[in-house]
DNA sequence: AAATTTTTATAGCGATCACTATTAAATACA
DNA sequence: TGTATTTAATAGTGATCGCTATAAAAATTT
């Protein structure tokens, strides 16, 4: 089956490999701190390609990040498709986060709970991008603590808004960490620390000492 | 008592007046966010005089850094002198922090936690700065966790270094979702969710109606 | 082959970046 | 009253910022 080419000139660079490349400049420098320059250069692009490509500086920036909630954030679809307990999906990802941020393969921490959190007044845009995908994630935390409780997994007086912002502050304080040198096993002895605050009793208390395939989940 | 006035021509601006603006530039833009420009026009003073006073941009941020410090960070000293317990001292400062990150008089947040995460390759040095102030707050927070310790205010197998993590974890969650919004009482209860992993028996619990003086502490 | 469509690179736009050479102004000291 | 000392503003420096006008190149369609 040969897929019959668009009219023009065709791509001489491939368009998703180009945002990866945006999305870890993006992830490790910020959004003022990443230059048009930087990225052509690296993506191997001239200024009008990237422009022609992407649009702009903000809506290149704002779909590196929604590429990369797209390849990370998984968490909501394992509670819904797999029907996970609740406790051990939210321990697994902590653990498996705790491994991610401080992957040497890629900039240390979430690129989305350090995005824009801090920028140029003109480039308001890019930090309401980040409030708003940060809020989106939050609300998806929410909203499966909710089921769980539906489900009974949880007491039924949790405040699931609370806990939901426990398990945010969690992951916010392990990027900031990750960035800031921490390593993995440390990361982790936290999580088990801040697990002991889990409401009522935890079916299936998982370990840290489990290892994960990094093609799983 | 007069004090003799230096030689030169005498300064026409109140240098520490212009520390605690580039404090608030810097605390809500970041290093990348925040311009010479923006800092003279906030200031009232030209380049030639902030370059005088205070060295480089660089310079002005770490100083800028230490003093936001120096006036907000007081946990350490009240734990050494006070010799308060550990968990109310602790549940004190959370609850007072989700005040303080959430007044709408100064940016949100904490200036240290979400200092200088992610900036331009070639402003590596106000990077270096944000971790290097982090990692001494976070290991004077293992300190008095470890004086804690030997006082026997937390059980004998305690992790310290995860327990210090996480409340740093905290600290810095709750900065982002300042950033993002949240309000002071979201912040409470979600301080409040995450005390139930203090480890042992939490004497003398308190509670977050508790409201304190802008004054005291 | 000619026309149409799309991507490409060259070259450079005006604005802003962090920073400074120069000189005038304002004080204390001799 | 000079001289030394320090701070002040004027007026810029070269470099980089995000972005684009223009036109050549490479493909399909007619």
């Amino acid at each position: 089956m040969e897929a019959s080419r668009p009219r023009g000139r065709p791509r001489t660079f491939d368009r998703q490999q180009a945002l990866q490349v945006a999305t870890e400049l993006f992830w490790r420098y910020g959004y003022d701190g990443t230059s048009i320059a930087d990225l052509t250069q690296m993506m191997g692009v001239t200024p009008p390609t990237l422009y022609a490509a992407f649009g702009s500086k903000e809506q290149l920036y704002r779909e590196a990040l929604l590429d990369y909630i797209r390849s990370n954030g998984v968490l909501v679809e394992r509670v819904v498709h797999n029907g996970e307990p609740i406790y051990s999906l939210i321990a697994n990802y902590l653990y498996r986060s705790a491994e991610a941020y401080t992957d040497p393969a890629h900039p240390p921490g979430c690129m989305l709970q350090l995005a824009a959190l801090t920028c140029a007044a003109e480039n308001e845009a890019a930090h309401k991008t980040g409030v708003e995908l940060r809020q989106e994630a939050f609300q998806l935390l929410v909203a499966s603590l909710e089921w769980a409780k539906e489900r009974e997994e949880l007491p039924s007086e949790t405040n699931v808004f609370a806990l939901a912002r426990m398990f945010m502050a969690l992951l916010q304080g392990m990027s900031i960490q990750a960035v800031d040198g921490a390593s993995t096993e440390e990361l982790k002895e936290m999580v088990t620390a801040a697990l002991a605050a889990w409401p009522g009793k935890r079916p299936n208390e998982t370990q840290n000492t489990i290892h994960h395939r990094d093609t799983e989940f």
